[in-house]
DNA sequence: CCTCAATGTGGAACCGGTTACACCTTTAAA
DNA sequence: TTTAAAGGTGTAACCGGTTCCACATTGAGG
C-alpha cells in the first residue's frame, strides 16, 4: 500500500500538502493540487484510516450491539442503522450480546479500544459503569434509559392495545405470555396487557417463557395449550412465539381466529405471510434503527443536545388471527 | 484514557517494559511485572488497538460483507461467523451490499483502510479487481469462487434433489421459480432442478423473479397461480418465496400438499413453524458461517494453505408441504 | 577468577497520517 | 512605494503503541 509519503515524493511536494489536498483544508495552489491528485491516482493511494484515527482520536467507526441478530426483529433495526450510517460514511463494528452483561462489557470495551466515535446498544442495563463511564455518545435502541439518549417503542402501550383489542373481539379466557424476565421491553408489554386485563376485570392466565429462541418457542406453545386448553385468546410476547402458538393451535385442530385469537408483537416481515396472517402490534423497526443512527450522529457532532429520547409509536396491525369487531371501539 | 506512558510513569518503568508485560514477550522480572500490573489496574488502562494496529499493520478486525441481513438466511451465516470470531477475539466490521458491486467495492475499500486482517464476503463477482488485488485473505461465503477459499452449499445438487423428490411424490405440472439472474446460488438451484426435470422428460413452467424481498415475494406468488393455475408442484428459489407461495395457495383455497406441493430452499428458522410446515432443501447456514470464520483464521495465520474450498451438504428436509412417498426412492 | 549465556531494562525509531508554526510570495489597499 | 493580508508550502512534532538494540547484571561452568 502506498503511503502519503510515497504520494508526496511522487508529486514532488511535502506530505503536508498532500494532506491538505486530501482533506481540502488550508491553501493549495490549483496546479499543485492537480499534481497531487494525479499522483494519488497513479499510486492507487487511499489514506490509512488507522493512522488518521490515531492522531485525531476519532474514527469513522461506530459500535452496534444487539442481543441476537438471529431474532428477526433485530435485522430490521440493524439494517436501519446500517443504511443511515453508510450514507454518512460511517462503518459499523457489530456484536451479539445474547442479553449477557459479560459479553456486552467485552464488546463495549473493544469498541472503545478501536476508537469508535459512538455506540448504539440494545441493553437491559444502561445504568452500569460499562455505559456510564464512557466518554463517547451512546444511543440505547429498543430499550429505555431514563434521561439518556434512546430510541424505543412504547411497549407498555403496545401491551395495553393488545389487551383492549383482544377484549373488544370477544376473548374471555385470555392467556398472556410473559417474555423473558431480564428483557425489559418484554416486561413492559406484559405489564401493559396485565394492567388493562386487571382493570377490566377479565380473568387471564400467564405462561412464563425464558427466551425468544425459535427452538424453544414451540415448547412454550405446547405448554400453553396443555395448561390452558380452553384459552380463546393469546397475547404473545413477540411474533416468534405468536407464530409457534399459531402453529400449535392449528396442529391441535383449533380454528384461528374462531376458537382462539392470537396477537403478536413486533411485526416481523414473515408475519404477514403466515396463514392466517398474524395480527400484531407493530414496531417500526427499520425506522427505529435509522432514528437511532441519526440521533447518534447528532450527538457526535454536537455534544450538548444530550438526554434526548425518541419514542416511536406502536400500531395495531389487524390481520387474520383476530376476529373483526362489529362496531368500532 | 490512560496511555502506556502513564502506566510506565506510574509504575516507575519504561514503556518498553510495560509493553512486554502486556504482551508477555521478552524478559520481565517478577517484581517488575507485579508493579506494572498494579499500575494497569489502578489506571484502568486498556491498550489502544488503533496504535497497535498502526505499527503492526494488523488489527483484530475482519470485514463481513453480506447481501442483506434482512433476508433471514443471512443472520444465521452472520451469527456463525460472529460466534467463531468472538471466541477468537476478533471483531467484525459489517456491511450490506445489496448485491451491488459499487457498494461492495466501497465496503471492501474501507475494510482495508481500517486494517482488517481478513474478509468474508458473499459476492457474485469474486473475479473482479476488488477481490483479486487484495493482499489479505478473503473467504467467499455462500458463493463459489473457483480456486479461491470459499464455503458454500451445493445449490445445483439441491435443485436436483428438489426436482427428484417432487417427481417421486407425483407432481407432474411442476413450476420452477427462477431466482434473481445475478445471484449465483439462485441460478445453480434453478439449473439443478431444470437438469433433472428435462432428463426425466417432465414438462415444467418457469416463473422468473428478480429479488428475494418479502414485499415482492407475494407478487411472484400471485403471478405464479395466475399464469399456471393448475400447477401441482412448486420448486421455490428460497424459503421466503416458498412461504409466499404457500400463503397464496391457501388463500386460493388450494390444499397443500394434496393439490400443490411446495419445496423451498435454505431452511430458515421460521420454515418449521409454518402451517403446514415447509418442506425444504436445507443449508446448514450457521455452520457455514463458522466454517468460513475458521477457514479465514487459518489463512490469516498460515498463508500457504490457499485455494481451499469447503462444500457443505444440502439435505432434503421433509415436512408437510410435500406428500409422503409410498415407497422409498 | 574469567567468560559467556541468560536475564532484565531503557532509549529511541517507527507505523502513516494531521497540524502548528515558520517562512516565502503574491496581491491589494493606503 | 510601503505594508499588511492572503495565498502557498515545508519541517517536524505528535497520536500510542511495538520492537530493535545497547547496555547492565547475574550465575554457572571451566
Amino acid at each position: 500500500m502506498a503511503t502519503i509519503r510515497d504520494v508526496a515524493k511522487h508529486a514532488g511536494v511535502s506530505v503536508a500538502t498532500v494532506s491538505r489536498v486530501i482533506n481540502e483544508t488550508g491553501y493549495v495552489h490549483e496546479d499543485t493540487r492537480k499534481k497531487v491528485e494525479t499522483a494519488i491516482k497513479e499510486l492507487h493511494y487511499t489514506p490509512n484510516e488507522v493512522a488518521r484515527s490515531l492522531y485525531k482520536r476519532k474514527s469513522r467507526l461506530i459500535g452496534l450491539l444487539l442481543p441476537d441478530i438471529t431474532n428477526p426483529f433485530f435485522p430490521e433495526l440493524a439494517r436501519g442503522v446500517e443504511d443511515e450510517m453508510q450514507e454518512n460514511d460511517f462503518r459499523i463494528i457489530f456484536g451479539n450480546s445474547d442479553e449477557n452483561m459479560k459479553k456486552e462489557k467485552e464488546y463495549i470495551q473493544t469498541f472503545v479500544q478501536n476508537n469508535v466515535v459512538g455506540v448504539i446498544a440494545s441493553t437491559n442495563h444502561p445504568d452500569t459503569d460499562t455505559y456510564r463511564k464512557m466518554n463517547i455518545p451512546v444511543v440505547f435502541l429498543d430499550r429505555t434509559a431514563d434521561n439518556r439518549p434512546s430510541v424505543f417503542a412504547d411497549g407498555r402501550e403496545g401491551g395495553r392495545i393488545a389487551a383492549h383489542e383482544m377484549i373488544a373481539r370477544g376473548s374471555r379466557q385470555i392467556t398472556v405470555m410473559q417474555g423473558p424476565k431480564h428483557i425489559r421491553p418484554a416486561q413492559d408489554r406484559y405489564q401493559g396487557a396485565v394492567d388493562v386485563l386487571s382493570k377490566e376485570g377479565i380473568p387471564f392466565n400467564v405462561i412464563m417463557t425464558s427466551s425468544f429462541s425459535f427452538t424453544e418457542a414451540g415448547t412454550w406453545a405446547k405448554e400453553l395449550f396443555e395448561q390452558h386448553p380452553y384459552t380463546d385468546g393469546v397475547i404473545a410476547s413477540n411474533d416468534i412465539v405468536a407464530t409457534a402458538v399459531l402453529h400449535e393451535a392449528l396442529r391441535l385442530g383449533k380454528k384461528v381466529p374462531e376458537d382462539v385469537q392470537i396477537i403478536g408483537f413486533d411485526d416481523i416481515p414473515l408475519s404477514s405471510l403466515l396463514t392466517p396472517s398474524l395480527t400484531t402490534i407493530r414496531q417500526p423497526a427499520y425506522d427505529m434503527g435509522r432514528a437511532a443512527a441519526q440521533l447518534l450522529m447528532q450527538l457526535i457532532e454536537n455534544e450538548n443536545i444530550d438526554h434526548k429520547t425518541i419514542q416511536m409509536p406502536v400500531t395495531f396491525t389487524e390481520r387474520d388471527t383476530t376476529r373483526k369487531v362489529d362496531q368500532h371501539g
